[in-house]
DNA sequence: GCCTTTCTTCACCACCCGATGAAGAACACG
DNA sequence: CGTGTTCTTCATCGGGTGGTGAAGAAAGGC
Protein backbone atom coordinates (compact mmCIF):
# COMPACT_ATOMS: atom_id res chain seq x y z
CA UNK A 1 0.00 0.00 0.00
CA UNK A 2 3.03 2.31 -0.27
CA UNK A 3 2.66 2.29 -3.88
CA UNK A 4 2.86 6.35 -4.17
CA UNK A 5 4.57 6.82 -1.21
CA UNK A 6 1.24 8.40 0.47
CA UNK A 7 0.20 5.28 2.12
CA UNK A 8 0.55 3.83 5.05
CA UNK A 9 1.20 6.71 7.80
CA UNK A 10 -1.36 8.59 9.48
CA UNK A 11 -1.58 12.30 9.42
CA UNK A 12 -3.11 14.87 6.40
CA UNK A 13 -1.35 14.46 3.22
CA UNK A 14 -4.62 15.39 1.30
CA UNK A 15 -7.30 17.88 1.40
CA UNK A 16 -10.63 16.41 2.95
CA UNK A 17 -12.35 17.52 0.01
CA UNK A 18 -10.47 15.46 -2.50
CA UNK A 19 -10.83 12.53 -0.31
CA UNK A 20 -14.29 12.81 0.34
CA UNK A 21 -15.13 13.70 -3.71
CA UNK A 22 -12.65 10.63 -4.19
CA UNK A 23 -15.10 8.78 -2.18
CA UNK A 24 -18.40 10.10 -3.64
CA UNK A 25 -16.90 9.02 -7.48
CA UNK A 26 -16.56 5.58 -6.34
CA UNK A 27 -19.45 5.27 -4.63
CA UNK A 28 -21.59 5.93 -6.96
CA UNK A 29 -19.76 3.70 -9.07
CA UNK A 30 -19.81 0.88 -7.28
CA UNK A 31 -23.32 1.71 -6.04
CA UNK A 32 -24.98 2.15 -9.44
CA UNK A 33 -22.98 -0.82 -10.59
CA UNK A 34 -23.87 -3.33 -7.69
CA UNK A 35 -26.88 -1.55 -5.71
CA UNK A 36 -27.00 -0.45 -2.52
CA UNK A 37 -26.82 -3.78 -0.31
CA UNK A 38 -24.54 -5.38 -2.37
CA UNK A 39 -22.00 -2.51 -2.23
CA UNK A 40 -20.11 -2.92 1.07
CA UNK A 41 -18.26 0.64 2.80
CA UNK A 42 -15.00 -1.30 2.60
CA UNK A 43 -15.03 -2.05 -0.89
CA UNK A 44 -15.71 1.46 -1.84
CA UNK A 45 -12.68 2.43 0.68
CA UNK A 46 -10.79 0.14 -0.86
CA UNK A 47 -11.58 1.01 -4.41
CA UNK A 48 -11.14 4.97 -3.41
CA UNK A 49 -7.74 3.82 -2.18
CA UNK A 50 -9.11 5.74 1.48
CA UNK A 51 -9.76 3.69 5.00
CA UNK A 52 -12.87 2.55 5.49
CA UNK A 53 -13.18 4.53 8.56
CA UNK A 54 -12.59 8.10 6.54
CA UNK A 55 -16.15 6.61 4.98
CA UNK A 56 -17.47 7.26 8.09
CA UNK A 57 -15.67 10.01 8.80
CA UNK A 58 -17.30 12.46 6.09
CA UNK A 59 -20.42 11.05 5.46
CA UNK A 60 -21.53 9.22 9.11
CA UNK A 61 -23.46 6.33 8.01
CA UNK A 62 -23.73 3.89 4.86
CA UNK A 63 -27.14 5.36 4.71
CA UNK A 64 -25.85 9.05 4.82
CA UNK A 65 -22.92 8.35 2.04
CA UNK A 66 -25.80 6.71 -0.78
CA UNK A 67 -28.11 9.77 0.24
CA UNK A 68 -24.91 11.85 -0.63
CA UNK A 69 -24.06 9.52 -3.78
CA UNK A 70 -27.36 10.32 -4.80
CA UNK A 71 -28.20 13.66 -4.80
CA UNK A 72 -29.15 15.84 -7.71
CA UNK A 73 -30.04 18.70 -7.14
CA UNK A 74 -29.46 21.15 -10.18
CA UNK A 75 -28.21 17.90 -12.31
CA UNK A 76 -31.65 16.60 -14.13
CA UNK A 77 -34.14 19.24 -13.16
CA UNK A 78 -32.66 21.19 -16.50
CA UNK A 79 -33.23 18.20 -18.71
CA UNK A 80 -36.49 17.97 -17.75
CA UNK A 81 -37.20 21.49 -17.96
CA UNK A 82 -36.55 20.37 -21.55
CA UNK A 83 -39.07 17.98 -22.14
CA UNK A 84 -42.07 20.28 -20.86
CA UNK A 85 -40.66 23.15 -22.57
CA UNK A 86 -42.09 21.98 -25.91
CA UNK A 87 -45.60 21.40 -27.50
CA UNK A 88 -47.87 17.94 -26.40
CA UNK A 89 -47.53 16.40 -30.22
CA UNK A 90 -44.12 15.81 -29.26
CA UNK A 91 -43.50 14.78 -26.35
CA UNK A 92 -42.65 11.49 -26.46
CA UNK A 93 -39.69 11.91 -28.86
CA UNK A 94 -38.20 14.41 -25.81
CA UNK A 95 -38.90 11.81 -23.35
CA UNK A 96 -37.47 8.84 -24.62
CA UNK A 97 -34.45 11.25 -25.93
CA UNK A 98 -33.74 13.25 -22.99
CA UNK A 99 -33.90 10.26 -20.76
CA UNK A 100 -31.43 7.94 -23.31
CA UNK A 101 -29.21 10.64 -23.77
CA UNK A 102 -28.67 11.69 -19.82
CA UNK A 103 -29.17 8.10 -18.72
CA UNK A 104 -25.82 7.55 -21.58
CA UNK A 105 -23.70 9.87 -20.25
CA UNK A 106 -22.73 7.92 -17.84
CA UNK A 107 -24.11 4.67 -15.95
CA UNK A 108 -23.63 6.03 -12.39
CA UNK A 109 -26.62 7.98 -12.70
CA UNK A 110 -28.88 8.48 -9.72
CA UNK A 111 -31.61 7.15 -11.60
CA UNK A 112 -29.78 4.32 -12.38
CA UNK A 113 -28.59 3.65 -9.38
CA UNK A 114 -32.24 3.92 -8.07
CA UNK A 115 -33.73 1.90 -10.65
CA UNK A 116 -31.32 -0.89 -9.84
CA UNK A 117 -31.48 -1.04 -5.97
CA UNK A 118 -35.77 -0.24 -5.72
CA UNK A 119 -36.60 -3.67 -6.19
CA UNK A 120 -34.45 -4.75 -3.19
CA UNK A 121 -33.88 -1.51 -1.07
CA UNK A 122 -37.21 0.04 0.57
CA UNK A 123 -35.08 3.34 1.25
CA UNK A 124 -34.03 3.57 -2.45
CA UNK A 125 -37.57 2.18 -3.31
CA UNK A 126 -39.09 5.55 -1.98
CA UNK A 127 -36.79 7.50 -3.08
CA UNK A 128 -37.37 6.84 -6.16
CA UNK A 129 -41.05 7.09 -6.07
CA UNK A 130 -40.47 10.10 -4.77
CA UNK A 131 -38.73 11.38 -7.72
CA UNK A 132 -40.77 10.01 -10.20
CA UNK A 133 -43.98 11.50 -8.97
CA UNK A 134 -42.84 14.57 -8.52
CA UNK A 135 -41.06 15.03 -11.48
CA UNK A 136 -43.14 12.99 -13.86
CA UNK A 137 -46.30 11.78 -13.03
CA UNK A 138 -47.50 14.93 -11.31
CA UNK A 139 -46.33 17.26 -13.67
CA UNK A 140 -47.47 14.59 -16.73
CA UNK A 141 -51.13 14.34 -15.54
CA UNK A 142 -51.49 18.30 -15.07
CA UNK A 143 -50.33 18.86 -18.32
CA UNK A 144 -52.83 16.43 -19.64
CA UNK A 145 -56.05 17.28 -17.57
CA UNK A 146 -57.83 14.61 -19.07
CA UNK A 147 -60.16 12.23 -16.52
CA UNK A 148 -57.91 9.05 -17.12
CA UNK A 149 -54.51 11.48 -16.51
CA UNK A 150 -52.94 9.86 -14.09
CA UNK A 151 -53.10 6.24 -15.50
CA UNK A 152 -51.96 7.82 -18.92
CA UNK A 153 -48.77 9.29 -16.79
CA UNK A 154 -48.03 5.91 -15.34
CA UNK A 155 -48.01 4.10 -18.84
CA UNK A 156 -45.15 6.70 -19.07
CA UNK A 157 -43.24 5.43 -16.42
CA UNK A 158 -43.78 1.96 -17.32
CA UNK A 159 -42.59 2.87 -20.32
CA UNK A 160 -39.37 4.85 -18.22
CA UNK A 161 -38.94 2.06 -16.20
CA UNK A 162 -38.79 -0.56 -19.03
CA UNK A 163 -36.51 1.16 -21.05
CA UNK A 164 -34.09 1.93 -17.78
CA UNK A 165 -34.09 -1.81 -16.88
CA UNK A 166 -33.45 -3.43 -20.27
CA UNK A 167 -30.80 -0.58 -21.39
CA UNK A 168 -28.69 -0.14 -18.65
CA UNK A 169 -29.32 -2.42 -15.69
CA UNK A 170 -29.84 -6.07 -17.98
CA UNK A 171 -28.45 -4.38 -20.83
CA UNK A 172 -30.75 -6.64 -23.30
CA UNK A 173 -29.76 -6.52 -26.69
CA UNK A 174 -30.52 -5.09 -28.98
CA UNK A 175 -31.76 -2.30 -26.95
CA UNK A 176 -28.39 -2.08 -25.13
CA UNK A 177 -26.25 -1.14 -28.00
CA UNK A 178 -28.79 0.86 -30.25
CA UNK A 179 -28.20 4.14 -30.79
CA UNK A 180 -30.40 6.76 -29.50
CA UNK A 181 -32.09 7.96 -32.94
CA UNK A 182 -33.30 4.74 -33.43
CA UNK A 183 -34.62 4.13 -29.88
CA UNK A 184 -36.31 7.79 -30.01
CA UNK A 185 -37.76 6.47 -33.42
CA UNK A 186 -39.23 3.07 -31.95
CA UNK A 187 -40.05 4.30 -28.39
CA UNK A 188 -41.11 7.83 -28.80
CA UNK A 189 -44.50 7.00 -30.48
CA UNK A 190 -44.77 4.44 -28.50
CA UNK A 191 -44.48 7.19 -25.07
CA UNK A 192 -46.53 9.47 -27.48
CA UNK A 193 -49.57 6.84 -27.82
CA UNK A 194 -49.67 6.27 -23.98
CA UNK A 195 -50.07 10.08 -23.28
CA UNK A 196 -52.67 11.49 -26.55
CA UNK A 197 -53.57 8.23 -28.23
CA UNK A 198 -56.83 6.79 -28.37
CA UNK A 199 -58.63 4.19 -26.43
CA UNK A 200 -59.85 0.54 -26.97
CA UNK A 201 -63.03 0.69 -25.11
CA UNK B 1 -40.78 -23.01 20.71
CA UNK B 2 -42.69 -26.04 22.38
CA UNK B 3 -45.92 -24.91 21.60
CA UNK B 4 -47.06 -27.62 19.73
CA UNK B 5 -45.58 -30.64 21.50
CA UNK B 6 -42.93 -31.27 18.88
CA UNK B 7 -40.31 -29.01 18.42
CA UNK B 8 -37.27 -28.72 20.64
CA UNK B 9 -36.58 -32.61 20.75
CA UNK B 10 -34.33 -33.80 17.80
CA UNK B 11 -35.55 -37.01 15.90
CA UNK B 12 -37.50 -37.37 13.31
CA UNK B 13 -41.18 -36.80 13.56
CA UNK B 14 -42.68 -35.24 10.41
CA UNK B 15 -42.09 -36.57 6.45
CA UNK B 16 -38.99 -35.44 5.39
CA UNK B 17 -41.09 -34.39 1.98
CA UNK B 18 -43.57 -32.18 4.36
CA UNK B 19 -40.40 -29.97 5.91
CA UNK B 20 -39.16 -29.48 2.51
CA UNK B 21 -42.38 -28.60 1.11
CA UNK B 22 -42.66 -25.67 3.53
CA UNK B 23 -38.74 -24.70 3.46
CA UNK B 24 -39.83 -24.12 -0.70
CA UNK B 25 -43.04 -22.19 0.00
CA UNK B 26 -41.67 -20.01 2.42
CA UNK B 27 -38.48 -19.50 0.45
CA UNK B 28 -40.74 -18.65 -2.10
CA UNK B 29 -42.20 -15.97 -0.43
CA UNK B 30 -39.11 -14.53 1.07
CA UNK B 31 -37.19 -14.66 -1.88
CA UNK B 32 -40.48 -12.94 -3.66
CA UNK B 33 -40.76 -10.32 -1.55
CA UNK B 34 -37.18 -9.28 -0.66
CA UNK B 35 -34.82 -10.66 -4.08
CA UNK B 36 -32.30 -13.12 -3.08
CA UNK B 37 -29.50 -11.12 -0.86
CA UNK B 38 -31.37 -9.32 1.10
CA UNK B 39 -33.23 -13.05 2.24
CA UNK B 40 -31.55 -14.80 4.45
CA UNK B 41 -31.39 -18.70 5.48
CA UNK B 42 -31.90 -18.30 8.88
CA UNK B 43 -35.45 -15.99 8.31
CA UNK B 44 -36.59 -18.94 5.83
CA UNK B 45 -36.07 -21.22 8.37
CA UNK B 46 -37.36 -19.52 11.05
CA UNK B 47 -40.42 -18.28 9.09
CA UNK B 48 -41.10 -22.23 7.64
CA UNK B 49 -40.49 -23.07 11.64
CA UNK B 50 -37.76 -25.04 10.96
CA UNK B 51 -33.61 -25.28 12.11
CA UNK B 52 -31.33 -23.41 9.60
CA UNK B 53 -29.51 -26.76 9.07
CA UNK B 54 -32.14 -28.44 7.43
CA UNK B 55 -32.60 -26.13 4.86
CA UNK B 56 -28.89 -27.12 3.82
CA UNK B 57 -29.90 -30.33 4.33
CA UNK B 58 -32.08 -30.70 2.06
CA UNK B 59 -30.76 -28.11 -0.56
CA UNK B 60 -26.86 -28.18 -0.15
CA UNK B 61 -26.60 -24.22 -0.34
CA UNK B 62 -29.14 -21.08 -0.26
CA UNK B 63 -27.87 -20.90 -3.62
CA UNK B 64 -29.72 -24.88 -4.41
CA UNK B 65 -32.63 -23.58 -2.77
CA UNK B 66 -33.30 -20.41 -4.33
CA UNK B 67 -32.28 -22.45 -8.31
CA UNK B 68 -35.20 -25.21 -6.36
CA UNK B 69 -37.38 -22.40 -5.78
CA UNK B 70 -37.34 -21.14 -8.90
CA UNK B 71 -37.73 -24.03 -10.33
CA UNK B 72 -40.86 -23.60 -12.59
CA UNK B 73 -41.14 -26.88 -14.87
CA UNK B 74 -44.39 -27.22 -16.76
CA UNK B 75 -46.13 -24.58 -14.67
CA UNK B 76 -45.32 -21.59 -16.99
CA UNK B 77 -45.04 -23.33 -20.10
CA UNK B 78 -48.72 -23.95 -20.97
CA UNK B 79 -49.75 -20.20 -20.29
CA UNK B 80 -46.88 -19.07 -22.57
CA UNK B 81 -48.45 -21.73 -25.39
CA UNK B 82 -51.40 -20.38 -25.24
CA UNK B 83 -49.68 -16.74 -26.47
CA UNK B 84 -48.69 -18.88 -29.56
CA UNK B 85 -51.57 -20.38 -30.27
CA UNK B 86 -53.54 -17.48 -31.93
CA UNK B 87 -52.84 -15.17 -34.41
CA UNK B 88 -50.32 -12.43 -34.99
CA UNK B 89 -52.99 -9.65 -35.11
CA UNK B 90 -53.75 -10.08 -31.77
CA UNK B 91 -50.71 -11.21 -30.45
CA UNK B 92 -50.50 -7.79 -28.05
CA UNK B 93 -53.50 -8.37 -26.49
CA UNK B 94 -52.70 -12.45 -25.40
CA UNK B 95 -49.25 -11.28 -23.78
CA UNK B 96 -50.69 -8.83 -21.88
CA UNK B 97 -53.36 -10.82 -20.47
CA UNK B 98 -51.36 -14.05 -19.64
CA UNK B 99 -48.59 -12.23 -18.19
CA UNK B 100 -51.05 -10.14 -16.15
CA UNK B 101 -53.09 -13.39 -15.16
CA UNK B 102 -50.17 -15.51 -14.18
CA UNK B 103 -48.52 -12.49 -11.71
CA UNK B 104 -51.92 -11.67 -10.55
CA UNK B 105 -52.31 -15.17 -8.83
CA UNK B 106 -49.61 -14.96 -6.59
CA UNK B 107 -46.55 -12.40 -5.95
CA UNK B 108 -44.62 -15.56 -5.41
CA UNK B 109 -43.90 -16.24 -9.16
CA UNK B 110 -40.76 -17.37 -10.35
CA UNK B 111 -40.67 -14.38 -13.19
CA UNK B 112 -41.22 -11.89 -9.96
CA UNK B 113 -38.82 -13.21 -7.88
CA UNK B 114 -36.32 -13.33 -10.66
CA UNK B 115 -37.06 -9.87 -12.00
CA UNK B 116 -36.66 -8.24 -8.19
CA UNK B 117 -33.39 -9.99 -8.23
CA UNK B 118 -31.99 -9.56 -11.08
CA UNK B 119 -30.64 -5.66 -10.55
CA UNK B 120 -28.53 -6.89 -7.84
CA UNK B 121 -27.82 -10.81 -8.20
CA UNK B 122 -25.64 -11.79 -11.24
CA UNK B 123 -27.03 -14.92 -10.72
CA UNK B 124 -30.55 -14.16 -10.76
CA UNK B 125 -30.01 -12.05 -13.89
CA UNK B 126 -28.55 -14.94 -16.10
CA UNK B 127 -31.45 -16.76 -15.16
CA UNK B 128 -34.02 -14.21 -16.30
CA UNK B 129 -32.18 -13.47 -19.28
CA UNK B 130 -32.38 -17.54 -20.49
CA UNK B 131 -35.43 -17.47 -19.61
CA UNK B 132 -36.58 -14.36 -21.33
CA UNK B 133 -34.77 -15.09 -24.69
CA UNK B 134 -36.04 -18.89 -24.46
CA UNK B 135 -39.68 -18.57 -24.07
CA UNK B 136 -40.59 -14.76 -25.57
CA UNK B 137 -37.50 -13.17 -27.78
CA UNK B 138 -36.47 -15.80 -29.51
CA UNK B 139 -40.49 -17.30 -30.45
CA UNK B 140 -41.43 -13.78 -30.93
CA UNK B 141 -38.11 -13.10 -33.75
CA UNK B 142 -39.02 -16.41 -34.93
CA UNK B 143 -42.98 -15.37 -35.79
CA UNK B 144 -42.13 -12.42 -37.18
CA UNK B 145 -39.74 -13.12 -39.39
CA UNK B 146 -38.75 -9.51 -40.60
CA UNK B 147 -35.56 -7.83 -40.51
CA UNK B 148 -36.10 -5.69 -37.40
CA UNK B 149 -37.46 -8.71 -35.33
CA UNK B 150 -35.02 -8.81 -33.07
CA UNK B 151 -35.77 -5.50 -32.19
CA UNK B 152 -39.37 -5.39 -32.10
CA UNK B 153 -38.98 -8.99 -29.65
CA UNK B 154 -36.81 -6.41 -27.28
CA UNK B 155 -39.54 -3.98 -27.34
CA UNK B 156 -41.67 -6.50 -26.13
CA UNK B 157 -39.45 -7.31 -23.68
CA UNK B 158 -39.23 -3.86 -22.30
CA UNK B 159 -42.78 -3.59 -22.30
CA UNK B 160 -43.28 -6.82 -19.86
CA UNK B 161 -40.20 -5.79 -17.63
CA UNK B 162 -41.63 -2.18 -17.07
CA UNK B 163 -45.11 -3.79 -16.76
CA UNK B 164 -43.68 -6.47 -13.78
CA UNK B 165 -41.32 -3.84 -12.11
CA UNK B 166 -44.40 -1.26 -12.34
CA UNK B 167 -46.91 -3.36 -10.86
CA UNK B 168 -45.73 -5.77 -8.86
CA UNK B 169 -42.42 -4.85 -7.71
CA UNK B 170 -42.72 -1.29 -7.16
CA UNK B 171 -46.71 -0.79 -7.10
CA UNK B 172 -47.05 2.17 -8.84
CA UNK B 173 -50.57 3.71 -9.03
CA UNK B 174 -52.38 3.08 -10.65
CA UNK B 175 -50.99 0.53 -12.36
CA UNK B 176 -50.89 -2.15 -9.93
CA UNK B 177 -54.55 -1.77 -8.53
CA UNK B 178 -56.14 -1.30 -12.27
CA UNK B 179 -57.68 -4.70 -13.72
CA UNK B 180 -56.62 -6.98 -15.95
CA UNK B 181 -58.72 -6.05 -18.57
CA UNK B 182 -58.26 -2.27 -17.57
CA UNK B 183 -54.64 -3.23 -18.47
CA UNK B 184 -54.86 -5.51 -21.21
CA UNK B 185 -57.19 -2.66 -22.73
CA UNK B 186 -53.96 -0.05 -22.64
CA UNK B 187 -51.02 -2.26 -23.17
CA UNK B 188 -52.54 -4.77 -25.62
CA UNK B 189 -52.22 -2.28 -28.32
CA UNK B 190 -48.94 -0.62 -27.50
CA UNK B 191 -47.24 -4.51 -27.32
CA UNK B 192 -49.18 -5.07 -31.07
CA UNK B 193 -47.64 -1.74 -32.14
CA UNK B 194 -43.82 -2.84 -30.60
CA UNK B 195 -44.47 -6.01 -33.26
CA UNK B 196 -46.52 -4.99 -36.04
CA UNK B 197 -46.88 -1.79 -35.74
CA UNK B 198 -45.17 1.22 -38.69
CA UNK B 199 -41.44 2.15 -38.41
CA UNK B 200 -41.13 6.06 -38.09
CA UNK B 201 -38.33 5.92 -40.72
C1' DG C 1 -35.68 -57.33 19.08
C1' DC C 2 -31.98 -54.87 16.53
C1' DC C 3 -29.93 -52.05 13.06
C1' DT C 4 -30.01 -48.93 9.44
C1' DT C 5 -31.78 -45.00 7.33
C1' DT C 6 -33.95 -40.57 7.69
C1' DC C 7 -34.90 -36.48 9.91
C1' DT C 8 -33.86 -32.95 13.46
C1' DT C 9 -31.31 -30.16 16.75
C1' DC C 10 -27.34 -27.95 18.65
C1' DA C 11 -22.84 -26.11 18.95
C1' DC C 12 -19.71 -24.13 16.38
C1' DC C 13 -16.52 -22.08 12.54
C1' DA C 14 -14.51 -18.52 9.79
C1' DC C 15 -15.72 -14.58 7.64
C1' DC C 16 -17.54 -10.12 6.64
C1' DC C 17 -20.39 -6.33 7.86
C1' DG C 18 -21.23 -1.40 9.67
C1' DA C 19 -19.61 1.40 13.07
C1' DT C 20 -16.62 3.44 17.05
C1' DG C 21 -12.68 5.43 19.59
C1' DA C 22 -8.20 6.55 20.31
C1' DA C 23 -4.05 8.23 18.76
C1' DG C 24 -0.81 10.16 15.60
C1' DA C 25 0.77 13.11 11.58
C1' DA C 26 0.30 17.10 8.64
C1' DC C 27 -1.18 21.50 8.15
C1' DA C 28 -3.01 26.52 9.47
C1' DC C 29 -2.69 30.12 12.33
C1' DG C 30 -1.07 32.84 16.11
C1' DC D 1 7.69 28.33 17.64
C1' DG D 2 3.62 26.46 19.69
C1' DT D 3 -1.16 25.24 19.60
C1' DG D 4 -5.29 23.65 17.80
C1' DT D 5 -7.84 21.80 14.01
C1' DT D 6 -8.20 18.62 10.25
C1' DC D 7 -7.25 14.45 8.14
C1' DT D 8 -5.75 9.61 8.42
C1' DT D 9 -4.73 5.01 10.23
C1' DC D 10 -5.40 1.14 13.19
C1' DA D 11 -7.37 -1.89 16.34
C1' DT D 12 -11.44 -3.46 17.73
C1' DC D 13 -16.47 -4.43 18.84
C1' DG D 14 -20.89 -6.72 18.44
C1' DG D 15 -23.59 -8.96 15.39
C1' DG D 16 -25.13 -11.50 11.46
C1' DT D 17 -23.91 -14.57 7.53
C1' DG D 18 -23.49 -19.09 4.92
C1' DG D 19 -22.04 -23.44 6.06
C1' DT D 20 -20.30 -27.89 8.75
C1' DG D 21 -20.16 -31.94 11.91
C1' DA D 22 -21.56 -34.62 15.44
C1' DA D 23 -24.99 -36.59 17.94
C1' DG D 24 -29.56 -37.93 19.12
C1' DA D 25 -34.53 -39.30 18.26
C1' DA D 26 -38.14 -41.35 15.43
C1' DA D 27 -39.39 -44.58 11.88
C1' DG D 28 -38.79 -48.67 8.69
C1' DG D 29 -36.80 -53.31 7.38
C1' DC D 30 -35.46 -57.82 8.89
Amino acid sequence: MTEDGTHGRPGRWRSGAESKQRILETARELFGEHGYSATTVRAIATAAGVDPAMVFYFFGTKHGLFGAAVEMSGNVPPAIESIFAGGLDTIGERIVRTLVENLDKSGRTPLVMLTRSAPTDAQSEALLREFIDREITDRLAALLGTPDAALRAAMVNVQILGLTVARYIMRIEPIASSSVDELVDRFGPLVQHCLTGPTAS
